[in-house]
DNA sequence: CTGAGTTTGTGAATGTGAACTCAAGTATTA
DNA sequence: TAATACTTGAGTTCACATTCACAAACTCAG
């Protein structure tokens, strides 16, 4: 199983893996069986071995389980999250601030380290110990060594904010405005639209 | 074409065509080719055709494309986006307070009518116009109509929170908070944890 | 009207992911 | 030790999703 590509609907799944495993661990449990993982997650047990079998030489234990700070350190590895890694926010509205003062971001080892706006008055001021910069101060990321970003701006500029980043060298962008957002295929970027998402639910509920 | 079944896939494909479409129609365009529309979205020209075929006997025009002010109407009535719809919000900390200020509901009918937390200090305050309601008054969102809610708690309360919810005869969630949440099954509950996309970012980016 | 250039709509082929199944391994109990 | 109950790992099957490919339909220019 060793030189397998992992499919991308796995690697999606690991933070999940991973969330339920952490909060395992705080509970004190050692070890956890594929059905004990999937009956908290709504995913089917063989989905999950399956999933693990792409760590490798990794194994369970028939009988008992995995373990899970075994399972943890394998996660972390492929998703490559054993450095803490320090990403900028461009944006800082009402959504950008929210997501400074986020405090879930830590447990993946993130860390918000700049942050950037167009607007004078914001400039300067501070949220969250990180101070407010000028966007034209974005070219300094490669020499701070920031390549993730996080784009907060309103949707007509969403492209211009990734533009920028992407000279600044940044080459993983978690883009928050409702917009489509086009970069070079090196560059990997993630879409949240947060009311896209709310407007799938009508059609899955029942009639009115 | 008539009575196939909608695959999931495409329903989650529908609201980033009708985000597209209404930023084409703003800006005067009257219809658009399968090439145009996949040309802005980084997806298969085909692709976006079959999902279009599934609309029933509705026809866009060879050699012309297809009119966007019906691809709209269509998209809506599959979404069941016609009417206005109500949510609740649950939890008005940073995330939720920014979530209630959020410009981006509105073009999908949605409306914040209602929010709720549980620190008396914040009891009464207006936020958007929405006066914050003590929890225990969850249970009337039945008789006010509110049947979608927003939950941003913190993780140890959300499956609480998703309980009240469910009593209260909200059928679908939109949930922030990074835990998985059980309900019964014909309540659909779609979560976001923001952290958790930006922990997929490292995979995808090439070696620092 | 004709011919060149587009674009739709869809069956067929391909690719991808999920679920089923069961042999083999481990714990537990007596 | 023997019997029972779990659990993993992985081959196989099945279900779903994407892409290909092409006939048919339409536009436009001359």
């Amino acid at each position: 199983m060793r030189y397998h590509k992992i499919p991308d609907e796995t690697i999606r799944r690991l933070p999940i893996y991973r969330r339920r495993l952490l909060f395992l661990s705080e509970q004190g449990q050692q070890s956890v069986s594929s059905r004990n993982l999937a009956g908290c997650l709504g995913i089917n047990p063989s989905q999950i071995r399956k999933d693990f079998s792409y760590f490798g030489d990794f194994g369970g234990t028939p009988g008992v389980g995995y373990n899970i700070q075994k399972l943890i350190k394998q996660i972390n590895r492929i998703l490559k999250l054993n450095v803490v890694r320090r990403a900028a926010l461009v944006g800082v509205g009402n959504l950008g601030s929210a997501i400074m003062a986020y405090p879930g971001f830590g447990i993946y080892g993130f860390s918000i380290a700049a942050a950037f706006d167009i607007n004078p008055k914001k400039i300067g001021r501070k949220i969250e110990n990180v101070t407010i910069e000028d966007v034209s101060n974005l070219r300094t990321l490669k020499k701070r060594k920031i390549n993730l970003a996080i784009i907060t701006v309103p949707r007509d500029v969403a492209q211009q904010a990734a533009d920028a980043l992407v000279k600044a060298g940044v080459r993983g962008i978690l883009n928050f405005s409702p917009h489509h957002i086009t970069v070079p295929k090196k560059i990997k970027v993630i879409t949240i639209d947060i009311a896209m998402d709310l407007a799938r639910l009508p059609y899955y509920m029942p009639a009115d």
